[in-house]
Order: structure tokens, then C-alpha cells, then sequence
DNA sequence: TTAGTGACGATTA
DNA sequence: CTAATCGCCACTA
């Protein structure tokens, strides 16, 4: 079948997202080389269910908005899990979004 | 092959 | 400031 490489590119970075911390779609499109295309993310994203090792859930919007929380086994499991790691976030938005920001071109 | 879609983003009106 | 539209890349029907 077709090489995952894309796939793989996406998960490498959010792998990458440290605990407590957040990043979002174009950010890590453009890390990939493909920022012009930050759906690609959430595209990749969304086949990340069928690797539990990708942190999907500190991946969010550019606004800081949990835009993919629907596509989460529960309603609120994402949510969940980013107070979890001490991330405040409310009405599906993330609280102080751009202190918990993470870029991944600092590991570049 | 063409058209439509999508967990986004930026720009223009 | 808010709303609406275009552009993007990859995939599916």
C-alpha cells in the first residue's frame, strides 16, 4: 500500500509536544513543509486513531479552539485530558492558549 | 477524471 | 470588529 510518510511526518511532531503544552494545526503543518495546508494535520490527525501514540489532544486550532474534540470517543475527553496536564481550557477554548503554545521548529 | 470534503489559516469586504 | 470567501493538499465517491 502507500507509504504513510505523511502520516508519519505529523505524528514525528506531535509526539514531540511535551506534557502540558499545546500546539497548533499550521504550526505543525509548517514544520512539515506543508504550512500552507494545516488541514493536512487535522486530515492526518483524524487517521491518528489508529495510533494511540499521537497526542491528539494538545493539537488545536490556531485559535486555541478544541475544533477536534468532537471527533473524540466522548464529548468532553479531550477537555479532560488537557486539565489533565494542568491546561485550563473552557467552552472548548484553551485558557492562556499562547502561553501553553509550543512551536516544534525549536527542536528544528 | 471531476467534484466534493475536511480536526485550518489568512485575507478581504 | 465581524462575516464571508479563497486557498491548500490529500483523499474518497
Amino acid at each position: 500500500m502507500a507509504e504513510e510518510n505523511f502520516f508519519e511526518r505529523v505524528y514525528a511532531i506531535a509526539r514531540q509536544i511535551p506534557y502540558g503544552r499545546v500546539t497548533s494545526y499550521g504550526a505543525i503543518a509548517k514544520a512539515l513543509g506543508t504550512a500552507r495546508s494545516a488541514r493536512m494535520v487535522g486530515w492526518a490527525m483524524n487517521a491518528c486513531h489508529n495510533m494511540d501514540d499521537v497526542p491528539a489532544h494538545r493539537v488545536v486550532n490556531r485559535k486555541g479552539l478544541l475544533t477536534g474534540k468532537h471527533h473524540f470517543d466522548g464529548t468532553n475527553l479531550m477537555q479532560q485530558l488537557l486539565e489533565n496536564e494542568g491546561i485550563q481550557v473552557i467552552n472548548n477554548q484553551i485558557v492562556d492558549f499562547d502561553k501553553h503554545f509550543w512551536q516544534p521548529e525549536i527542536t528544528l
